[in-house]
DNA sequence: GTCGTTATTGCGAACATTCGCAGGAGCGAA
DNA sequence: TTCGCTCCTGCGAATGTTCGCAATAACGAC
């Protein structure tokens, strides 16, 4: 999914409607960096072009949008805002939140591999783990104490 | 933590302060069964004593209190709204949420230890293996599409 | 190009939760 | 028992996010 064409068509697919909101959010997202609030992509976008007139509800929206489509990540951060990044799928990695500063950290965890094929076996249900968001306490915070 | 005088003597441990707003709450969480929602558990407390005029953020403050004690685990069920279960380490086990049913599976994945040891071999973060909510899709849903 | 269907938008209200503040209550010390 | 410190509470406002609704616009069919 490297390209804004291929973006378009994958939108196109199952029924949905290229609009150019989207297409502001989608360039928003792919150029703004990881880990941004839905707040930060609406005021990118008002940035740009500011007699846009997007709507933050539409930002939520399209965000859900792509996620339904696995492309983007939401990543809730503990402290009540949820933050976005564009899906790497040739990058699988989770994150680590630590839930006193707040502080993310990312960590590949192909042994959630194995868990994952147990989860299915045992009960039949598809876990999402290609993306795990894991609340704790990093080390620092944990010396700090 | 089977009995009430304990849980008295556990919160006050660390300088907190057992009230009546606490004990009530407290009793509502443990009579009330799983998954509570913070409204719940606050008509609960009503219900049984119509005069307590205990608020909404008592609730919330006093459940995040009791998080932070470990002694109940909240479960983002994805809808928008958290349930509070009352912890038992005794019997160790995670929550498999649908996205699309919000149906909740409870199971056991002891193989998650072997994952909490890379982590914090690799980072040093202590992760919260303890209580997982793992979104998916549940195999009815699946089966439906 | 025009038309009709219907997905999408913007708006404002609703929702669950958190926060700031001033008053009240718990608990240790005397 | 009284006193004082400070933790806890209730209130109302603020937060981030979702929802309902009417208006708009995208896209397939002709």
């Amino acid at each position: 999914m490297s390209c804004e064409v291929e973006i378009e068509r994958a939108i196109r697919e199952g029924g949905r409607r290229m609009t150019v909101q989207r297409a502001k959010i989608v360039t928003a997202l792919r150029h703004g960096g990881d880990h941004q609030t839905a707040e930060a992509i609406h005021a990118r976008v008002l940035e740009q072009e500011p007699h846009a007139g997007i709507s933050l509800s539409t930002v939520y929206r399209t965000l859900e949008t792509l996620r339904e489509m696995s492309l983007v990540s939401p990543l809730d951060s503990g402290s009540g805002t949820t933050t976005y990044e564009w899906s790497t799928p040739e990058r699988p990695h989770h994150h680590l939140v630590c839930r006193e500063c707040e502080a993310v950290v990312e960590i590949a965890l192909p042994a959630l591999v194995g868990v994952q094929g147990q989860i299915r076996e045992d009960t039949g249900f598809e876990p999402d783990f290609d993306h795990l968001g894991i609340s704790g306490v990093c080390a620092g915070c944990a010396a700090n104490r």
